[in-house]
DNA sequence: CTGAAAGCGCTTACAG
DNA sequence: CTGAAAGCGCTTACAG
C-alpha cells in the first residue's frame, strides 16, 4: 500500500498537521516565532514525507530565483581547460552548500543577447565572471541593470568585487627559488603588460630580486610577449647572454618558449632551467615536464561563490584566501 | 527626462495600454484569439518598452521552469574537455534559441543529493545526462521522478532516449582506410567490451573487413584494455607478430598504446601506423600526430537538446545526425 | 505562539 | 475578440 495522500505542497503538510500554511512556512524557514514543540513535529513530518518546498514559488513570493549565474567565455579551456572545471566545481560546492543552484550562460564576444535574457527574464539573483570577460560590456551591463556579481581574477576597475589568487606572493616564491638554485640571472618572459595579472607576478618577480639584494636585468626581462616570434627573440637573446634559468608568467607563454628551445637545441634544465607560474596539464605532461606554481582554483571558485552569496545577504562562513604550491619537476632539477 | 514610469510587469503593461493582463499575455504567448491590431499594438509597446515577462511568475503559473538541466559526472574532462565543452555549447545555443536555460549540476558518484534538490525543488523541466554516469543510479532516480531526460551516447538500458555519434560507421570507415593503406592486417585495441560505444566501433571493424573480403585475424584483437600492461602485452603481440598497423578505440588507449610504442622503440607510422577512433586535443599534439575520427559534438548536444524539448512539448526543428570526418595525421603517413 | 488574508506576476478556464 | 477571476505554491505584514 502506498501513502494514500501525496504530501506534495505547503498546503497538503498544513491541512495533514491541522496547522496553518503560515505555520509550516515559519517551520521550515526558522523566521518568526514558532513553538518549539510544534515546529519539531511539523519537521519530522516533513522529513518523513520528504517534503521539499517548490522553489519557483518560494522564488516568485521572495523575488529571489535561488539561482546564479555562471559566465563562460566562449572560448575558456582552449588554453586551460582544469582552471575552469576546478574553479567551476568549487563553485558549484559552495552554491549547493546554502542551497543555490548554478546556471550557465556562454557569453560569446559582444552578444549580450543570452545574458540579457537571464536579466530580464529575472532568471538568477546574480553573477559570476570571469576576468577573461573584461573586454567585453558584460560587467557594464550588470552593472547597469544592479545585477550583483563578482570577477574571478581581479579587473582594472575598482569598485568592483573581485577574488584573485596570489598572484604576487607565489610569483615571488618560484622567482626566489629559481634565483637561489641558479647562480645567475633568471630571465623572465610575461604577457600583456595590461592585466593585472601579469602586473602582480612581475612585482613578485621584482620583489623576490629585492629581497635578495639582487638586481634583475632589465635586459632579460621581456613583456606583451604573445607570438611564437617574439618568444624566439627573447629566447635567442637569453641563450646569447649565457643566462641559464628562464621564468614564464603562464603555461602558454611556457608552451612557446618550450618551443624555441627546442628549435635552438638547448637543453632544459642542462642549458637553461625553465620554470612556469602557472600550471597546467602540459606543464605537468610535456617532456621534460615542467616546474610551475600551481594555483587553489577549487578554492578560487569557493571563494567567488561566497562573496556572492554574501552580496547576497546570505550568512556566509568567511572565505579562506585560496593558496597555491609551487611544484618543482625535471625542467629545474 | 526618463520615462516615468517602469514597465516591469504584465500588469504595468495592460495599465498603459487599458487592456486586461489577458490580452497582453495573449499577444504575447500567441494563444488563444486576440485581434490582430491589439496584438501588434501591445507587441509595439512592448518591444518599445523593453518589457520582458517574469519567468519565475510564468513558471509557476505554466508548472515548468525553462530549465534544462545538465548532468555533469565528477570528472569528466579529464580525458576529454573538448568533448564537454563542444558538447555544452551545443546543448546551450539549441537550449537558448528555444529560450531555455541551463542548469549544471555535478553528479559526484552516488550522491544524488544535488540532483534530488534540483528534482524535488522543481527547478528543471528535463534533463540531459552523458553515458558516463550510466553506472550511477541516476537514471533510475529521474525515471522514478518522471523526471524526462536523454542521454548522450547509447546506453545499454533500452527505454530510454539517447543521441550518439555513428560510432560504428566512422569505425568502419576509418579501418577501411587503414587496411587499404596498409597491406597486412590492421590490429585492434578496444576498451571495455559491456560498453556500447566500444561494440559499435567493434562492428565498424569488423564490417569494413568483411566489405573488403578480408578476415579479421581475431589474434591482434585485445579488448577490454584499461592498463599500462594491458596495452603493452597487446603491442609486444602485434610487434613479435609483424604487424604494420593498429587501430584504438578512443584517445586514452592510443595514449597508452603510444606510450608503449615509445618504450619498445617502435618507429611511428615507420614501423606501425596508428590511428585512433576518437580525436582529442592530445592525438593532434602528441608527436608524431594521430590520425583520428573527429565527431560533430557541438551537433551532438544540440541534438540532445532538441530531443529533450520534443519531449517537454516543445515545437523544434528536425534534428540532423552529428556527422564526423577522418583526418589524416602523420601517424599513418 | 498562531492564523487569515493579501500578494508575488504570470496563465487559463469560463463567461460574455 | 476581450476581460474578471481563480489559481500556481509560496511568504509576510498584520491582527489576535
Amino acid at each position: 500500500m502506498e501513502e494514500p495522500k501525496k504530501i506534495d505542497t505547503l498546503e497538503d503538510v498544513a491541512r495533514e498537521l491541522g496547522v496553518s500554511k503560515t505555520t509550516v512556512s515559519r517551520a521550515i524557514s526558522g523566521k518568526g516565532r514558532i513553538g518549539k514543540e510544534t515546529r519539531e513535529r511539523i519537521m519530522a513530518f516533513i522529513e518523513a514525507h520528504d517534503y521539499r518546498p517548490n522553489a519557483v514559488a518560494k522564488g516568485l513570493a521572495q523575488k529571489k530565483t535561488y539561482n546564479l549565474g555562471l559566465l563562460l567565455p566562449v572560448d575558456y579551456g582552449d588554453v586551460d581547460f582544469s582552471f575552469f572545471k576546478d574553479c567551476m566545481a568549487g563553485v558549484y560546492r559552495t552554491a549547493s552548500l546554502y542551497h543555490y543552484d548554478l546556471i550557465f550562460s556562454i557569453v560569446e564576444g559582444e552578444e549580450l543577447k543570452q545574458l540579457r535574457r537571464l536579466v530580464q527574464n529575472r532568471k538568477m539573483d546574480g553573477a559570476i565572471i570571469s576576468r577573461a570577460m573584461e573586454r567585453s560590456r558584460v560587467q557594464e551591463y550588470l552593472t547597469e541593470n544592479k545585477m550583483p556579481f563578482v570577477v574571478i581574477g581581479t579587473s582594472r576597475e575598482s569598485q568592483v568585487e573581485t577574488v584573485d589568487n596570489k598572484n604576487r606572493e607565489a610569483g615571488e616564491e618560484l622567482t626566489q627559488i629559481m634565483l637561489l638554485k641558479c647562480g645567475g640571472p633568471v630571465a623572465l618572459l610575461g604577457g600583456d603588460e595590461s592585466y593585472v595579472v601579469t602586473q602582480n607576478r612581475l612585482e613578485g618577480y621584482l620583489e623576490a630580486h629585492r629581497k635578495l639584494g639582487r638586481q634583475p636585468e632589465k635586459d632579460f626581462i621581456f613583456m606583451n610577449v604573445s607570438s611564437y616570434s617574439a618568444a624566439m627573440e627573447a629566447v635567442e637573446k637569453i641563450l646569447e647572454g649565457g643566462v641559464r634559468a628562464l621564468i614564464c608568467m603562464d603555461d602558454v607563454i611556457s608552451d612557446l618558449a618550450l618551443g624555441c628551445l627546442r628549435e635552438k637545441e638547448a637543453a632544459i634544465p642542462g642549458t637553461v632551467r625553465l620554470a612556469s607560474m602557472y600550471d597546467s596539464h602540459q606543464m605537468e605532461c610535456s617532456s621534460p615536464s615542467i616546474t610551475s606554481i600551481r594555483f587553489d582554483s577549487v578554492r578560487l571558485g569557493s571563494n567567488a561563490c561566497l562573496r556572492l552569496l554574501h552580496m547576497l545577504g546570505e550568512q556566509v562562513e568567511q572565505e579562506t584566501p585560496a593558496g597555491y604550491e609551487v611544484i618543482l619537476r625535471e625542467s629545474t632539477k
